[in-house]
DNA sequence: GCATAAAGTTGACACTCTCAACCAATCAGG
DNA sequence: CCTGATTGGTTGAGAGTGTCAACTTTATGC
């Protein structure tokens, strides 16, 4: 075993995943940043996405998603739509462009995710992700609560 | 099942828990940034740790190694001595405060995984902690070899 | 209408990561 | 020993990421 504790698996199993991403985006000609890959996603997962719920979603602050939002707009992957249902926040739309994109960006994650997870069986992965979206929760449900 | 896919899961959870930690660390009236948390937490470890042990073990650039040092000394945290086997490089020996200072850092990390873990057994946290581990070895060895 | 809150934007700043250039010590060959 | 290549470490520059606070505009509750 030769990561002492959670805190080290945790921090270097994201440190590994982030950079078998980029490299993997690289290879493919894509060299968008990580934030903006995961707006993308987002925006396309959901019809109707604002800033708002991007950054819900998310978990982030609120000015990185504008900052990543106008990073997106000026790659032409996504576009504003005036929101018939409050006129302080615009729709979030992909661009056919954002579209496509995000078709290739899902392959990569996939390519990604089947290299580290390789040598482990569909079952695994599923507990895995099982036991972190726990964790997930745990961490961002103020406290208590045992059932659920 | 909220969240989509394992890249979702890593990165939220890599959020979550780094949220955490520094809120834990705040709590306690400590301010460090991670990465010299991490750092000191890898000096104390081993005796003799050197910046390229250090930078090997994190999996970092030794640039970044060569800033965090500076900082943990600059804290008063870790000393450098020079290396009897190398005169290039320093073993970098942690301070008496250093030293009590990862005590509670080691508190610390265990108090935010056991909220993280609240909700699981002891056998589930290490069930993720080895698919974890698994994951970060596909990630970082080169690729082919299905045994080990 | 007015106060308050919410959606987004902007500025400022700290932290993180990477690349490249560089210095000093080591090592390998001759 | 001298030279060249390599290695440990430092520095500069720049991108990416996260957070806080101030601010504008629009919505909401009284």
């Amino acid at each position: 075993m030769p990561y002492p504790d959670l805190s080290d698996t945790l921090h270097r199993l994201m440190h590994a995943y982030k950079m078998q991403l980029r490299a993997t985006a690289l290879r493919h000609q894509i060299s968008l940043p990580v934030s903006h890959i995961r707006a993308l996603k987002g925006i396309c997962r959901l019809e109707g996405s604002t800033a708002r719920s991007i950054a819900l979603a998310m978990n982030r602050d609120k000015a990185q998603i504008t900052r990543v939002l106008s990073g997106l707009m000026e790659s032409g992957l996504i576009a504003k739509a005036s929101n018939p249902d409050d006129r302080r926040s615009q729709l979030l739309i992909p661009t056919k462009s954002g579209k496509q994109l995000v078709q290739t960006l899902i392959a990569i994650e996939a390519e990604v995710a089947a290299r580290l997870t390789r040598t482990l069986s569909a079952k695994e992965v599923d507990e895995f992700r099982r036991l972190g979206n726990i964790m997930i929760d745990n961490a961002t449900t103020p406290e208590h609560h045992t059932g659920e």
